[in-house]
DNA sequence: CTGAAAGCGCTTACAG
DNA sequence: CTGAAAGCGCTTACAG
């Protein structure tokens, strides 16, 4: 492949290197005539100047990397895809990684070499050692949807709250046959909404019986199996509460498979409220929070700490978003007992 | 931020820059005691190699482009999970580029400027006028999912077969009043489907009604709209063929709100067979490849052409790959007729 | 308003 | 086996 350089398009224009390269950054600061030669030069070439050498010594290189969960979880398709748009609108592109492709060490080691303008993480553990190191690395970092227990800036959600308010609607409709299933309990948003549920559970008196809890890798075999086994104990569960909303239509899709039905046989919840818990076929009460995208509103924030950078003083970022409930048919009067 | 630098790496290991960047690429060249001396040095500064400057001069950036639809749509949200982590694991990163950023003229300046190894579109559309320029690149392009006229390496579906399996399946149910709600049709994928069924449906003699034709932009508004239009005509389809499933699980939100049942009031089956049609509240009848991700394999064939580059001639990629039907509850036997 | 020159951080012949 | 030097394609003071 040939690469036209602004040498080239220099020599066309019949002026220097330099020339050409104001036309791109400052063209106001070059003589009109000489600008109109110079871009019907680029045109001619169909020159596009190379990002690499241009990061090279401008020490920026509009990039940003995201570092996010599975897109098999919906919840971060859709942040993955506001995030990238975001950017794109703000001339920043975004390098996208996903936890699944190794340690957050490995990924920070790439993403140094890349010396991206910021980062953006939305998977990190509670308790993650590699937090230092991201928070030494100099690049501005913004932590959304999970956190860290050591804080910094991020986005989140007061999941908490979240579980209360959901635990509280389940105690409401009658539910004391209270199952949990959660995927691992080391990361912010799955740990806070476990506490939540404990905390409303142990307030009304309802004991959280051990078989009915089950943390588990959320991948469709262990919830299928899961459920199986919780629907099958002497006293099953007549309500189901699962750490996000793709756990619960995955739980949802093995009741179904049993032939209960939802909310006659159990009632099922989740939290994110992601796009297909609205569906009228899978109807699932949820608590998220609408109108609000922590990813783009992450992303909004990056970018001021990006550019105010050399400037005065960081702000602090730290966003915490009241959840709010949505009742839909999943949920319902819990079942006369007759076990 | 500071920067550390290979220069930086040399002084503290009492060597030229030279050793240390042949210690990074090709250590056997350098003796044993060197080698520890640098590779300590490294590990004492932190030191990671500057990416931007190592492919100013490399002519290669480990890079591959890929240009989705958007991730709203699972299949695609499926595909780009599957491509950034085969890229990933064969030392190739993507910087992912969504359609809905803006023309493809707009994307490939930005892609050139990156000086990418390879491109992978799934988005282009049949006459795109872009194409010229994507194949005039010099950069290895695969287009997959959706085809452009001209050919070009792709991999994809065999469309037609798929839709003509999918129309004689509604067929030897007993519909005749088949609805076809589609995307545009400037869409290989698309267009191919709608030929197909139209092929079968004049086969069989039954006439394609033009009020159960709908062509649409693919949102949830439009969708409801028309399959509220559809299903409140005098003679209303007793099936409804879909685009893809993501407008088939769109319309079927749309169907039960108008409290229709699925099959017994009406059938509804789409393409692409997308995880969420297998989900037993939905149980969507679609056709489309098992075990067979054609990003996946796209992005195979681009690392192959990417690394034969200078060698021998490129080879011709060009897949069209069998689908097969996956029948689920949401077709059934035609409603009997009573209109 | 414009050009020559230095330099960003790296790799790779070229000598030795 | 190793270092000095050239060069990748750009931007940005510095003179003029």
């Amino acid at each position: 492949m040939i690469i036209v350089s602004s040498k080239d398009v220099a020599k066309l224009a019949g002026c220097s290197q330099s020339t050409v390269s104001r036309v791109l950054n400052r063209p106001e600061t070059v003589h009109p005539d000489k600008r109109e030669k110079v871009l019907q030069a680029i045109e001619a070439l169909q020159y596009k100047p190379n990002i690499a050498a241009r990061s090279l010594v401008a020490k920026r290189t509009n990039t940003i990397a995201l570092i996010s969960g599975t897109l098999r979880n919906d919840y971060f398709a859709e942040s993955t895809d506001r995030i990238v748009e975001y950017a794109s609108k703000h001339g920043y592109r975004t390098m996208v990684y996903f936890e699944s492709e190794g340690s957050l060490g490995d990924i920070l080691a790439q993403i140094k070499s890349y010396k991206v303008d910021g980062i953006l993480i939305s998977c990190m553990k509670l308790d993650d050692p590699h937090y230092e190191a991201f928070a030494a690395s100099g690049i501005p970092c913004i932590w959304f949807n999970r956190r860290h227990r050591r804080g910094g800036h991020y986005v989140s959600m007061d999941n908490v709250l979240a579980a209360k308010m959901l635990t509280r609607h389940l105690l409401d409709l009658g539910h004391r046959r209270i199952a949990y299933l959660s995927g691992p309990l080391d990361i912010s948003t799955l740990y806070e909404r476990w506490t939540g549920f404990e905390a409303v559970m142990r307030e009304a008196s309802v004991p959280v019986r051990e078989s009915y809890v089950h943390i588990l890798e959320p991948n469709d075999q262990a919830v299928q199996k899961l459920t199986w086994k919780l629907m099958h104990q002497p006293e099953p569960p007549t309500a189901i509460v699962c750490g996000n909303d793709e756990l619960a239509i995955a739980s949802m899709d093995a009741l179904l498979s049993m032939g209960l039905r939802i909310p006659a046989d159990v009632s099922i919840a989740g939290f994110d409220d992601i796009r297909m818990s609205g569906h009228q076929a899978i109807q699932l009460t949820s608590v998220g929070q609408h109108r609000f995208d922590m990813g783009e509103v992450a992303a909004e924030h990056l970018m001021m700490l990006i550019e105010a950078k050399d400037g005065q003083e960081q702000p602090s970022i730290q966003f915490l978003c009241k959840p709010e409930l949505f009742v839909r048919r999943s949920t319902g009067v819990a079942r006369t007992e007759k076990n």
